[in-house]
DNA sequence: TTTGGCATGTAATCCGTTACATGATTAG
DNA sequence: CTAATCATGTAACGGATTACATGCCAAA
């Protein structure tokens, strides 16, 4: 018979997932999601004290606490009905959320501004991208030097892949917007229009 | 003296821009986002209606009625103000909203699931991708048969080619990845391993 | 001594979807 | 006759961020 899936929030999952890891504090948890998957998954204070609470009474979670030195810690560790509830989330379809891409909401309805404003935005966006690309080189590395025997790291590179080729092709996205932007510009407006020298 | 840009929601500004096309009631506004930009913005009326009743309060629309048939229907219309307020909007440095995407957050735990269902994940996506590069394909030419002469084209394309390059990447990503997966499938289950004949 | 990082948690608020309520018109 | 589409709106709910409150410890 079918177990009926109780339908949690993603951040549950998220929770989890992170524990898998190790077992780690509710700031354990931000820190390493803001330093390994950020540039997928982001979760605040506020969603992750109340989610540790509730997966502790719900026993797919388990809490200690420790002083190392002053101040006290819970450190939460992940128990086997937590794995299994991980596990049933990962094979269901992954449900892509609404898209709501405030830049090409912006472009769309740029002829409303003068177009060096639209270049701006790109330009901007373009930075982004190149940083992004430097960054996704830089973790590819990390994970190869350090994490070489890591049973996740097969893993790891699949999503980090996924970063870095959006990453590339929205940077020649980022060219080719630019430079059709430009001649949108000199269009609208030609030498002595604003009354350069 | 700059003048203080009040805070809206964004969904203020998608509203904002959707009547820049022509004037609509707030089911025309549904259905056009759903028509034009879904692949890159959503709003539902929960959203809608209430924020056309809000914006014409503040004169940044105005909304007449018209009855054709028997149902009455209200129309709205954008005000110089309300361009006003969306063009300022759109110069404004576009805000990335924090990322979620739950796929990737599967793939990067899927040690804890067979292989083959991580690809199962991916194929999935795949096949979602392979359908959008099609439905870029088509509204380009339709963007091209029935809008040349639209000011709004040029800009339009653009945001199109953002759908398009990052679909083209992510295709060629799922691809990759779905052949990861099958050789990692391979090594956690040879031949013979689950009784095979 | 004061700043920054470690650490936990709650409350207020916002944003957004879904469900609900209602009803007319039109095409099959 | 009935299902789909047109059409407008509200209410309930959930998910998520931000701000707030509190306090220790270490380093500058």
């Amino acid at each position: 018979m079918a177990v009926a899936t109780r339908d949690r929030s993603t951040t549950d999952y998220a929770v989890l997932g992170m524990l898998t890891l190790r077992p780690m504090s509710g700031y354990d948890i931000r820190a390493t999601i803001a330093e390994s998957v950020a540039y997928f998954w982001t979760e605040s204070y506020g969603q992750i004290y109340p989610t540790l609470k509730r997966l502790t009474k719900e026993r797919l979670v388990t809490r200690r606490s420790e002083r190392s030195g002053g101040r006290e810690r819970h450190i939460y560790a992940i128990t086997a009905e937590g794995r299994e509830a991980l596990a049933e989330w990962i094979v269901r379809p992954a449900q892509p959320r609404p898209p709501r891409n405030e830049l090409l909401f912006k472009l769309f309805f740029a002829r409303h501004v003068p177009p060096a404003e639209a270049a701006a935005q790109v330009e901007r966006f373009r930075a982004e991208q190149e940083r992004a690309v430097a960054r996704f080189r830089a973790v590819e590395q990390e994970l190869y030097d350090r994490h070489a025997n890591n049973p996740d790291l097969a893993y790891w590179l699949i999503t980090l892949r996924y970063g870095q080729l959006e990453a590339e092709a929205l940077l020649r996205w980022s060219a080719e917007a630019g430079e059709i932007l430009q001649e949108l510009n000199a269009a609208a407006a030609p030498r002595g229009t604003r009354g350069e020298k």
